[in-house]
DNA sequence: GGGAGTCGGTGCGCTAACAAACATAAAGCG
DNA sequence: CGCTTTATGTTTGTTAGCGCACCGACTCCC
């Protein structure tokens, strides 16, 4: 079953005319878990829009520590680098959430791109917002608890998930958030004793979302809101 | 005396044909210490390149706590999210460091933007290299000292300026790198008592801007040897 | 059904950074 | 000059998160 460009936001938002010229090259992948789309420093040939899998946008430091910058889920696209003019960034984009997105060359998005429409006017807006969300991350490193960073991190991630289950382990999250594993068991541990999720070896069920969100700091509604105002999404197009 | 556009970076880097469209438009300003430029989610009717001042652009709390995102000079401009569609961003725009700048308006800059020249093909790089900024200052919050913080903002801030000379107090370093006000006393202590900077109530002097590039962490290379391809700097143009 | 490997939970010592209070001293100003 | 303000230095707890070691328990797979 091939995975509908409808699913993708940034694309179902493109008006006819563009989606009619652009559709024939995407291409459905799947994506594994894990699976490394761009490593750090790379020239990038292909761009991907996911349907539902979570990409993360890692840097990663000299000695392999390293830190989620972003992520991206079927709200966005991997490859920005290629039309802001750059080719390549310093970090690496990694498959967080197994699925399936659609590939398109490079050439054919610069094509499309290049005619200066509703392609560059949507991207640029979409560019906005995944600064936005790196600037809070920055910020949320800086002021926030793991506990807190944990709880911003669930809902980012539910936000681009269809049901309310993440399959993912602690190491994983870890690894992700930047910080220790022991780290992550100790937060989660403390969401599993409130009922807010239920653990159990790498699948995450979040039972209590309200209450996931008032235990958050303040960085997700702000990317929420901003995201929600840079690119007003409406499935019912 | 005023500021001339080849001072900063971007203006200089525009072909002649657009240089002469837009700087009749270009007004020269001071920019106080302190001064906010945008306030967060304030809408933006300005861009600023700055000539010999420094802007943090910054994003603050609930709770008044601070971190800087990205510092911006002569190499820059202040006011992205203008041509990028969002018209404001949930960051500040403070000045850091005292002097002059070029504003221009909003409507002159979305116009030339607009033609989808020259203008646009460089503004979208050095977005791009903002952008590596934030990535790589969120990693260093997350992972490095203060002590290699406050190197890192140091050598960032005087590649923006002309002389090796900072006028800036503890406090307001303490307030860019979201930390105490304590903690910087310690590590410019340190610093001071290795002979690589002097301080003095306000003025901080790097003796041996070497030494200080060893202290740091890779986090000032990183950004400077992206910037460097994204935006080839040729002051001989 | 019985290892091998993976995943999660726990305890302990350690350090960087925080919080709060206080000391000093230079700069500025009437 | 003497007083106030501002900038920096210092001290004494306290705490969040790290590094390390180890254990138990679930899964997978032959």
């Amino acid at each position: 079953m091939s995975p509908s460009p409808q699913q993708n936001h940034l694309l179902a938002a493109l008006p006819d005319e563009v989606q009619q010229r652009l559709f024939p090259y995407l291409k459905p992948v799947t994506l594994p878990l894990g699976k490394v789309l761009y490593e750090s420093g790379e020239i990038q040939h292909q761009v991907f829009f996911p349907t539902d899998a979570i990409v993360s946008l890692l840097n990663v430091t000299e000695n392999g520590a390293s830190a989620e910058i972003s992520v991206v889920g079927n709200d966005g696209l991997i490859g920005v680098s290629l039309f802001m003019g750059g080719e390549s960034t310093p970090s690496r984009a990694l498959v967080q959430s197994a699925g399936s997105a659609l590939q398109l060359s490079a050439r054919r998005l610069k094509e499309e791109f290049d005619r200066h429409g509703d392609l560059l006017l949507l991207l640029l807006r979409y560019t906005q917002s995944l600064i936005t969300q790196m600037a809070q991350t920055a910020v949320c490193n800086r002021h926030h608890t793991i506990d807190q960073q944990l709880c911003r991190w669930l809902l980012l991630s539910l936000d681009r998930l269809p049901g309310n289950q993440l399959i993912m382990t602690q190491e994983l999250i870890a690894n992700m958030l930047g910080v220790r594993r022991e780290g992550v068991t100790t937060a989660a541990g403390k969401l599993q004793k409130l009922g807010v999720i239920e653990y159990h070896r790498g699948h995450i069920s979040v039972l209590d979302r309200p209450r996931l969100e008032t235990l958050c700091c303040e960085c997700y509604a702000v990317v929420k809101k901003e995201t929600d105002r840079l690119l007003p999404w409406h499935p019912n197009k």
